[in-house]
DNA sequence: TTGCTTGTTATTCATTTGGATAATTGGACA
DNA sequence: TGTCCAATTATCCAAATGAATAACAAGCAA
C-alpha cells in the first residue's frame, strides 16, 4: 500500500504570496476574461492550492478587487513616472506624458481586457467603482496640471474642458490601439495623439516629438 | 394527492422569442455584468424556462454572441440614423453626428457595462472579436466620410489620421461620460466633443451647435 | 372534433464553483 | 536537535451551472 504523497511546499512571506496570487489573477483575466479566473485556476497558476487563497484574502471578490487596484495603479504609474525624467519645459513635459500613455505597456490588449473585465464588476461592487473613479480623476488632474503649466492664460473652466478633451483623446486612442493592435502602425498613435492634443490646446506640439521617449 | 400543476404557456413566433431572450440577456448583463447572466436568470427574465434557450440557440455562448451583435448594431445605428434627418451642409452633418454619439442613449452607463462585458469575451471567442472590429471600423469610416465631405482638401493620409483622432475624442468622451455620469454637466460632453473635433479639423464648429439635436 | 407537429416545460445529470474544515508539515527558534 | 506555531495542503460540501433528455400541451390543419 503506497502512502498517498502529500505535495511538498515552501513557506513564503505574506507579501510575496499576495503578489503572486494577484499576478496569477491578472494573468488569467487578461488571458480569457474574468470567467476563467476561478479560485482553482488562480491557485494553480500561482503554484499553490485553492485553499490558500482564503488564507490571504477574505474572499475571491476581495482578491479580485485587490487585483483591480493593482492594475490601475500600475497603468497610471507608467504615464506619471515618465514626468520624473522629463525636462522642465512645459510643452515637452506634456508631450512626454501623452506619448507614454499611447505606447506599450500602457497600450496593450491584455491591459484593455483587464480594464473591461473589472469595469463590468463595478456594477456589483461599489468599492471597485470607487477605484475606477479615483483613478480616472487622478489621471485627468495630472493632465490638467500639465496644461495649466503651459505659457497660456486659461480660465478654470477652460482648463477643465481642455483637460477633459485631451484626456478623451488619450483614452480613445488607448482603447482603439489596445483593442485592435494591428490596425495602427508603430508610433502612429503617439503621433496622432500629440497632434490632436496640440490642436485642442492651440499649440504646435509636433516640434517636441523628440521628447517622446523610446519605443 | 394533488396533481403537480404544469406551468401554462403560450407559443410564440421564433423571432419574438429570440428577441425576448436577447433582450433579457442584455438587461441582465447591463444590470450586473456577465456573471449574473446565467441561463436560468435569462430564462426567468424572458418569462420562459431555461430549457427553451437551447431550443433557439445552439448554446449559451451563441446567445451571448447574438446579444453582442445586437447591442453594437443598436449603438451605431443611433449615431448614423441622425444623418438621415440632418441638413446637407457638411459641417452641420458632422456636428449632428458627433452630438448624437455623445448623449443618451448612446452615452449610458448600462451601454458601457454591456460593451465591457462583451469586450472581455473577445479573448475566448474569435467571432466576437470580429464583431467588435467591424463595428469600430464601420463607425470610423462613417466619420471619415463626413470629414471628407468638408470643404477642405485633405490627402488620404490626413483624412485617416483626422478620422482616427476625432473617433478617439468621441470614444473617450463616451467612455468617461458613461462610466461616471455624474462627473459631467448635461450637454457638457457634446460641447467639449464638438469643440475638440473642430480644433482637430481646424474648423470652428461651435456655430453649428444648433444642429446638435434634442436632449 | 380529432390528430399531429413542435414549442415549451419538467426532470435529471455531470461538472464546476466558492467556501469551510481537518490534517499535515515547513522552518524559525530555543 | 527538538518544539511548536501557522502556512499550506487535502478533503469535503452545498449550491449553482450548462446541457441533455423526457414528458406534455398549444394551437393549427383536416
Amino acid at each position: 500500500m503506497l502512502t498517498p504523497e502529500r505535495r511538498p511546499y515552501r513557506r513564503e512571506a505574506e507579501d510575496k504570496r499576495r503578489q503572486a496570487l494577484i499576478a496569477a489573477t491578472l494573468s488569467l483575466v487578461a488571458e480569457g476574461g474574468a470567467r476563467i479566473a476561478t479560485v482553482r485556476a488562480i491557485a494553480e497558476r500561482a503554484g499553490v492550492t485553492a485553499g490558500l487563497i482564503r488564507h490571504y484574502f477574505q474572499s475571491k471578490d476581495s482578491l479580485i478587487a485587490a487585483s483591480y487596484r493593482h492594475v490601475m495603479e500600475r497603468m497610471t504609474h507608467e504615464s506619471v513616472a515618465v514626468l520624473k525624467a522629463a525636462p522642465h519645459d512645459p510643452q515637452a513635459r506634456l508631450v512626454a506624458f501623452v506619448a507614454a500613455s499611447l505606447r506599450p505597456p500602457v497600450v496593450d490588449r491584455d491591459a484593455l481586457i483587464l480594464w473591461a473585465s473589472f469595469m463590468q464588476e463595478t456594477k456589483r461592487d461599489a468599492a471597485m467603482l470607487a477605484t475606477h473613479a479615483s483613478t480616472y480623476l487622478g489621471f485627468r488632474d495630472q493632465l490638467q496640471g500639465l496644461i495649466a503649466a503651459l505659457p497660456q492664460d486659461r480660465s478654470a473652466a477652460e482648463l477643465r474642458q481642455m483637460a477633459i478633451a485631451c484626456n478623451a483623446v488619450i483614452d480613445g486612442l488607448w482603447l482603439e490601439g489596445s483593442a485592435l493592435p494591428d490596425a495602427f502602425a508603430k508610433g502612429e498613435l503617439v503621433e496622432i495623439g500629440v497632434t490632436a492634443v496640440g490642436a485642442i490646446l492651440g499649440l504646435k506640439l509636433t516640434n517636441y516629438m523628440l521628447f517622446t521617449g523610446p519605443f
